[in-house]
DNA sequence: CCAATATATCTGCCTAAGCAGAGATTGCTT
DNA sequence: AAGCAATCTCTGCTTAGGCAGATATATTGG
């Protein structure tokens, strides 16, 4: 057994990294939401149709796990986007359970106009570090989330 | 106006550092939640029981503030650690306002009990990083944290 | 001292998200 | 081909958390 980062007998939840992810997390994310309060449509929203009109994901399941949401609620949120006609839905053809997404041109204004903003927040928030820094930092974030999803896979093998 | 890290031309939100906290968080979060599983308690409840132990916060507010949390919302996870005697609540003399809060010794235990799984996931989430990677992380997020929470002292005032 | 303001906690209300299970479709094995 | 398991989307239910306002107490300014 390798010795691990952290022990029980120094570790502190205040200085953790989990701490640390959440405040962040969430204190940039209301930021954003705050900025978002004069639009249409929420921050979450806003995500998916991101990520729709990326290409990144276009169906109910991929979104779901690429944001880690649930798909129950994704499909409540794609219903929402369908109802203002930011996203259409498109039966599969090749595979009659898939329903494509794609974004109406309304939902990519809308995409536009906003990106600007959150562009903006985050730029705000990372004034602080200097750019070599915030690639040092996304780099091992994104190690990181590899090794989540690696663990994911194996459903709960251990290091 | 100094050029941001990021601009609407190239700006990826599959990439995004938004995108990684995000997943990071709730992946890391929900391990531990299925490790709190068979507990009688959720991460919440015992995030606020930790940050009470170590006396890092002792009122409803101070939580509140320190885990980026609803104060309405707090009142009620106190609720729920109060009833099962895990925290106690004692109406301030100096300011009648305030509740002090205290973890009950069997709420303590509970802290402890739980302290393992929580080290352990996190160890074996950051299994895949070098001991200098994660100190440099945590660096650079502590500044990030430290960078939000003066934004948020202006209330909304421009880098 | 009094009025106005600020702070701490708590309550009711509402929405967003998780969970579990349904229905439809597909693919896999024999 | 047939049954069985897996996958995709959707729905009903439940709960956690955000918001706004209420109450009680404290502080500040005139």
């Amino acid at each position: 057994m390798i010795p691990g980062f952290y022990d029980t007998e120094t570790f502190i939840p205040r200085n953790s990294l989990g701490y640390l992810l959440r405040r962040i997390g969430k204190m940039s994310t209301s930021r954003i939401e705050a900025a978002f309060d004069g639009s249409d449509i929420t921050f979450t929203q806003w995500i998916v149709l991101a990520l729709v009109s990326t290409e990144t994901a276009n169906t109910c399941t991929a979104l779901a796990r690429d944001m880690d949401h649930n798909s129950g609620a994704m499909t409540r949120v794609i219903d929402q986007l369908e109802e203002r006609n930011l996203v259409a839905r498109k039966r599969e053809e090749s595979d009659r359970r898939v329903s494509t997404l794609t974004v109406t041109s309304e939902g990519q204004k809308m995409v536009d106009s906003l990106l600007a903003s959150v562009v903006g927040i985050w730029n705000e928030v990372l004034g602080g570090l200097d750019h070599a820094e915030i690639r040092q930092l996304i780099a091992t974030l994104t190690k990181l989330l590899d090794r989540l999803e690696a663990l994911e896979a194996d459903t709960g093998a251990s290091a």
